[in-house]
DNA sequence: TTATAAAGAACAATCGATTGCATTAAAATA
DNA sequence: TATTTTAATGCAATCGATTGTTCTTTATAA
């Protein structure tokens, strides 16, 4: 069971009295082989259980048909669920997908890049860490000729495809939804400021004060609350404010959301006649809190494949000069119990 | 930005008179060059901003030092924290894993199988589809000499490496708790039989039912109530019994336990005082339902990690005869409200 | 100083599939 | 029947790193 030597092509060409060439222009199904040889070819290589040695061709096409995929963390719902829209469409085209998770960890990042570069993929699929120092490394992947698509978290200065979420746009309809809902002190939990999307939804948070002429209060602005357990402390403090909140949009993420929850369970405070609460992501747990919690869906499997499909589509084929895109998926608002005061 | 070729040692050797075997052996760290050409050769390879190409040192030493993964669903949680675990340690290891999802097809199963055959992967790490039909192509990876590990959903008939969960003992750790809080009709939502895990959580069921000289009641036993819609509709007729279950154990997922929550929520029917409700996989929302459910941790992270160390330490190295070992994941009771009457 | 060993570097084959070009055989045309 | 065209197949180089073997050049011992 063990090590018997691979069947080649050679093998095959060998006991037909026949040259490689043609075994491998009739496995490729090349039209310049006979019908006749070519079923011959077929059965041979059945008999032989003959499977084709990807290595061998993917040097000489100097292609592996592949993808790469770095992210933070691989059993991060919003993560395994892109890479699994990705894998969708990525097999259907016969490509395969590396994956690496970067711990939110830049040193380890660039470890996967290089890596990945080494691997010769045809293309890198990235989100950056929370730990994003410079772009160095993001730069190396284009100047290898490897396609590059950032999504989600990106380094906004390097022009390459990007697939986003529109977190600005989406922030701005929660605010609103809650100042729809008759709330008026709304609190901001923030994520750290040097990632992209955590940025945005700050932006969001602010232009929707605006539009509605709300003052901006810098005590109700909480930095880095990106954990369950940091909203939770954050959450205390804002509660026991002389003038508290009285909705909280906890922008990291559903489990900030759920720190806010529970936090104001145990305080007796009561969701959402007294405070209202709106998360991000729209994980499964989101619908059956009591209340359920308003979230926002980002979409996240369409995202995977509107990212392998940006790949096929466009910057597979690119001629000389690239014109990068940038995608953008729009998120969704769902609005659940914990926002309704009526 | 585009196609500039990359370079080889070839071009490193030429630019320093020197030949690319010298090169190789440097960079590779052999001893057999001098410490001066040495430092030659990484200053000019940095310089000329060289990546090595694995394609051709795969093909050469006939691996690629990667490992294939082939799971159902990547987004399931379950699956997502075993890929998390395994590419931790297989990181350290300096390996790659290559992941694709047979979206509980059997036809694909065979697909993604014949996939990673012909990239040579050095290792496939599978858990069978629910649509599990033969072992043909299990054994083909090992007519290939390709190692091979199962876990979790394995194909009982192949002996190969196996990590498992021991399902049947936490069952029957579940119900001996059930029967322990006074439940006295305790009913089972079975998955597909052809599955090992859902047969052997359904054996642990009788067996804790007989060893505390239970009656074994054919219609508390549910088939095929593995999803929560088909275990919201299994829990109906349970309930509707003239004689209802006062306990139900959904032995395929959490999901399934929260189908029946819902149900009986909805009935009017109190938990966990007329009904108990245990689960299984510790899913995060288990925690935060009204009430809490019990259910069974499976590690799956630390499942992952033991999959790849056993493939470091052992199967890696094996020799000519080999000795698959088995090695069991012990999973944990957890208790919630859902199950504490008193 | 000569013989011998050892280190350093060069040479060349190899992994297995692909592909441009050359050759042969068969078919179509004149 | 002679000639051209086309289809089928063979030949050989190639992708880039690795590695066993051979050849030089030093350094060491006699």
């Amino acid at each position: 069971m063990k090590n018997q030597k691979r069947t080649t092509i050679y093998d095959i060409a060998r006991k037909l009295n026949l040259n490689a060439s043609s075994v491998s222009r009739a496995l490729s199904n090349t039209s310049k082989v006979s019908e006749a040889t070519k079923k011959l070819i077929f059965d041979t290589a059945k008999e032989m259980n003959y499977q084709p040695n990807s290595l061998a061709s993917n040097l000489r096409r100097g292609s592996n048909r592949t993808i790469g995929v770095i992210v933070p963390r691989i059993n991060q719902n919003f993560f395994a669920n892109v890479i699994a829209g990705l894998e969708e469409i990525t097999y259907e085209h016969g490509y395969n997908l590396v994956i690496c998770q970067s711990n939110e960890s830049y040193e380890r990042e660039v470890e996967c890049v290089n890596t990945l570069i080494n691997q010769q993929v045809n293309c890198i699929v990235i989100s950056v860490t929370a730990d994003f120092q410079d772009d160095e490394h993001i730069r190396n992947i284009l100047k290898h000729g490897i396609q590059l698509i950032q999504f989600d978290r990106v380094a906004d200065n390097v022009d390459t495809f990007k697939v986003l979420n529109d977190n600005r746009q989406s922030s701005i309809e929660a605010i609103s939804h809650l100042i729809g809902q008759g709330y008026k002190r709304i609190a901001l939990l923030e994520g750290p400021q040097n990632l992209n999307i955590f940025r945005q939804r700050k932006e969001g948070y602010l232009e929707a004060l605006r539009m509605h002429g709300f003052d901006i209060v810098p005590e109700l602005m909480r930095e880095n609350a990106w954990t369950q357990e940091l909203s939770a402390t954050a959450t205390r403090e804002l509660l026991s404010l002389p003038n508290p909140p009285d909705a909280i949009f906890a922008s990291t993420s559903d489990f900030s959301a759920l720190g806010v929850l529970e936090v104001a369970t145990k305080m007796g405070i009561s969701v959402p006649d007294q405070l209202g609460i709106c998360g991000y992501s729209n994980e499964a747990f989101t619908e059956i809190t009591s209340p359920s919690i308003t979230t926002i869906d980002q979409h996240s499997v369409d995202m995977g494949k509107a990212i392998a499909k940006l790949y096929f589509k466009e910057a597979r084929s690119e001629a000389e000069v690239s014109v990068p895109r940038i995608i953008n998926i729009q998120p969704q608002l769902i609005i659940r119990d914990s926002t309704l005061k009526n």
